[in-house]
DNA sequence: CTGAAAGCGCTAACAC
DNA sequence: GTGTTAGCGCTTTCAG
């Protein structure tokens, strides 16, 4: 705790400098159309004094808040589960910070959050949002785009694929669907002929478009060989576990995402079955801390995480920077897909 | 991407109520003082108008901005690797939630942030600032001190036994020491003679206490038993083979987190060695995805994460509050230890 | 208990 | 080029 001291205002650079307000202002606001001599003497007083503008003062009239929000909305498990959210916040962060933006962040637990978020994004705080809509039922993202927040999304919402009244809906996500059937195709150049999938929650589009991506390349399978699960590393020892019992023959199996492997690992290495040789695993996510240390190393789609944080903020930006020059320059922003790439350790 | 509304004013909102601005700005902010049947009228414009207070004008007059930063400076590692941060942002989120503030985030990445993140803080844009000090000769906190913003750290500073000219430091962390001694005393219990410690990363605080508070209860322990490591499994692994190499007779291994156990686990199954028969092991943090998914699940000391991140939040609002009425009632916030507990598994 | 009036610090037209 | 002049939307004395 320390005391704060009082800030001094464009008017004392003004007087300490020798010039009016407005040339200050000009200067401090990149400095174009003053004369060289006097940027100078305005660059060291302000440098003197120590001046810091002031952002509400600043907000107030330009309207412009350089802030942009990150909503992530999870009832619980998944954020801490893994460090997905976490990578993607720096990729974002990194982005907001070269556009000298802020990040503010709004984590929700359930609906009693929900109307504190969409007032305050609707309160004109900051100038976009950036929101994660982890599952198909979850009600904010609507909310908040009937707030009129200019919002990219990341991962596919589940409307993604119609236009809604406000527009159409942006976001960033990986190629869930190619990504899964490249790893299938995998597999079965591996010579495997069971190949099983545990899915992950099937309320979030990822898990949805993974699977599809599985049934693309598998087409006829035997549905015994696709069973529900989580993402969760529990989940996925229940999954296998299920599995093996449903289909002692199986050998191959495509989990949703790492941890799920990592689970599956474990019950198959109980069950005194060898990983590849009888099981072949592959996960999704390359998920390092994790991928890397599963046993065999686990053979997965990666994806860029950090890359898709740095992506969504880097569309809304444009997007927001678009409206704010000459409206409608280079057209809207529209959504991104990245490719996957499949990594291949020990496990497949 | 959707577009922007204009937004209603107090002004709006008085001239619906048919009262003035001040009337409707005293209800807005509380509603003292003012006749019941007025109140009831502005509540109904506001409501119909569907206003939002503009935060920039408010501030711009109160000097308050309902928001702080939380600053957290990780060149790179760990963020990722534990959920540790996930949980304490979730903490923080809910407390700030529950005093209507806003969280803004600053992630920095090396010294080149250091002066953006500067220059912020001192810019008064933040009420106060919540900052996690992870290495001994991180400039950031001290940078952050200087620029007269309230501060709490999370986790103690390295600076923390002394006083330094701006005041006390306040910060919020576990009994490292005290559980790092639990932990051990629970070894020396099971009659375990040969009790070795693979530390954590000692340019922070946290590796150091529990390390310190290995000491206290092996006193003169073989210093082979200790191997310097940093808190990644990889670093368990590399850890725990140097250790088996050093003292083939080792038969528990107190290792400073839950991710080196894993680690160090790892390494011992590699080796043949039976946990806990053989060699019996204990993390620290309980990280419940890792603690609970090791073989076998690891007994562990807790921290409660969350309850440090709320409780810092806690300890800088209350220290604004008082400021901002009369200054000085109740005595300065003071630093908080929090306790840990053992969590007993299958490991040890 | 309520209203009128004076800014908070800054930007953006518009003059000079 | 540079200064002057209006506010941005809100809170807060100060009268009434």
């Amino acid at each position: 705790m320390t005391e704060t001291a009082p800030r001094p205002t464009l008017e004392a650079v003004a007087a300490r400098a020798g010039v009016s307000r407005a040339t200050v202002s000009r200067v401090v606001n990149g400095g174009d159309g003053v004369r060289e001599s006097l940027v100078e003497r305005v660059r060291q007083a302000v440098e003197e004094l120590g001046y810091v503008p002031n952002q509400a003062a600043r907000s107030l009239v330009t309207r412009r808040h350089d802030a942009i929000a990150v909503v992530i909305a999870e009832p619980e498990t998944r954020v801490f589960a893994d460090p997905f959210f976490a990578m993607q916040l720096r990729g974002i962060s990194k982005e907001l910070t070269a556009h000298d933006s802020q990040l503010v962040l709004l984590l929700t637990e359930g609906r009693a959050d929900h109307a504190r978020v969409g007032r305050y994004l609707a309160g004109g705080h900051v100038d976009g949002a950036l929101v994660f809509s982890l599952h198909l039922d979850d009600p904010l993202p609507g909310l908040i785009q009937r707030a009129g927040v200019p919002t990219v999304f990341g991962g596919r919402p589940s409307w993604s694929e119609g236009t809604r009244a406000t527009g159409p809906t942006v976001y960033v996500d990986c190629d869930n669907r190619g990504g899964a059937r490249e790893a299938v195709r995998h597999l079965v150049g591996l010579g495997r002929t069971r190949i099983a999938h545990i899915t992950g929650a099937l309320d979030q589009t990822s898990a949805v478009d993974r699977l599809d991506g599985f049934r693309d390349v598998m087409v006829d399978v035997d549905p015994r060989l696709i069973v529900e699960s989580d993402f969760t590393p529990g989940g996925g020892e229940r999954a296998m576990r299920e599995l093996l019992d449903r289909c002692p023959d199986v050998d191959a199996v495509f989990a949703a995402n790492d941890l799920t492997a990592y689970g599956a690992m474990k019950v198959l290495r109980e069950e005194g079955l060898r990983v590849p040789e009888d099981v072949a695993v592959i996960g999704f996510d390359d998920m390092l801390p994790v991928a890397e240390q599963t046993e065999p190393p686990l053979t997965t789609v990666r994806q860029d995480i950090e890359e898709m944080g740095r992506l969504m903020a880097r569309l809304l930006l444009r997007g927001l920077d678009r409206r704010a020059t000459s409206e409608g320059v280079g057209g809207a922003p529209s959504s991104v897909i990245l490719p996957t790439t499949l990594v291949r350790r020990a496990s497949a």
